[in-house]
Order: C-alpha cells, then structure tokens, then sequence
DNA sequence: ATTTTCAAT
C-alpha cells in the first residue's frame, strides 16, 4: 500500500510498491519512472542528489485527468530550467517502455533541449499500438534505451527504495525475464538499422 | 513462446 497524499509524487519508494512495480515477471497496471540527473564534465560525471525522486502515473480511477508518469517527469526537468551552457544526463528507471505518445513527447523535448540526454532503462516492454515506432522515434533522438538488469535493479533499491538498510534480494526469475525483455528491444532497436 | 499492458470486458 502507498501513502495516501499525492501517491505519484514522494521522495523514497516504499519496499513493496518497488518490488510491485519493477518485479519484472508480472505486468501491473501502473508505472513508476525513477530518475536521476548528473553534470557532464568532459568525463567527469557529477550527480546532482538534490534532483532525484521518482513520479508515478495517474491512472483514470483517479480525479482529474489520467496522465502518464512521463508527464510528470518532463514537468519535473521543465520545472529545473537547467542550464544550458551546461551538459546535463538524465537517468531514468521507469517499470514500462514509454508508450508511443510519450516516446514522441520526449523525443521532442530531447530535439528541443540539446543540453540534456536521456538514458532509459526499463523493467519490462510496453505493448500498445505504435510502441514499436516510439521506441524507434525515441531512439532517433538520441536517447540510450536498455533493459534494466540485475544491476540496475540494485542501483534503483539503494538510491530510490526506503530499504531500512536491508540489502537488495532479486527475485526468482529476475535475470531470465531480463534477458527475454532484452532480447526482444535489441530486435526492435535494430529494426531500422538498416 | 506466453504475454492484455500508464485499468475497467
């Protein structure tokens, strides 16, 4: 169960909503984007914690209109007016691939803001009409898309989940269901490789 | 391969 004020916008995720949401064997009927930011320095890569959290969708059994977690997330960047003389990565772990809309909004944004790119990992892929095409798009753009793995789970545990210092346990299945889901976007990816 | 999936057949 999550808190009950403005459920898609807090700082740390809970145990069981993470673990609900990323576990990559089941499909639930929500999303969870986490994300990060970091200053690109020539190599150097320097972490901006105070920009870090994570945004959920609102789903349509909720008041207002439904919107996707991505929404949510372009608010947040917009709402930073991050410098652009600067050079910025985004970091995100989001439970489903963008959808095909989302995917075009951001590869509009990342067309429009070439002072941040965009690095996607994801638990598992979003099958919806077009999901193929936005990846692609997005891809296009230049943002980096990959499934999350074991590794990326772990990140996500320690950085994102209010964990009371327990240690990242992977579920059973995790690291086959990985490969399946990566498998399948590295065959989308090189689609249009031509 | 099976997937019904940012809910509502």
């Amino acid at each position: 169960m999550e808190a009950s004020t403005a459920p898609w916008t807090s700082c740390l995720l809970d145990e069981n909503t993470f673990t609900e949401n990323f576990m990559n064997r089941i499909r639930p009927r929500k999303t969870y984007l986490c994300y990060k930011v970091e200053i690109l320095d020539g190599d150097a890569r320097v972490p901006l914690d105070e920009k870090k959290g994570f945004v959920r969708n609102k789903g349509a059994n909720e008041p207002g209109m439904p919107r996707h977690a991505e929404c949510y997330f372009l608010d947040r960047i917009r709402s930073w007016n991050l410098d652009r003389g600067l050079h910025y990565r985004l970091t995100c772990f989001i439970s489903w691939t963008p959808c095909h809309s989302c995917a075009q909004e951001l590869a509009t944004f990342l067309g429009e803001n070439s002072h941040l790119s965009l690095h996607i990992f994801a638990s598992r892929i979003y099958r919806r009409p077009g999901y193929e095409a936005g990846i692609l798009t997005l891809q296009a753009a230049g943002a980096q898309i990959a499934i999350m793995t074991s590794k990326e789970f772990q990140h996500c545990w320690e950085n994102f989940v209010d964990h009371q210092e327990r240690p990242f346990r992977p579920w059973v299945g995790l690291e086959v269901e990985s490969q399946h889901q990566c498998n399948e976007l590295q065959a989308i990816l090189q689609t249009q490789a031509n």
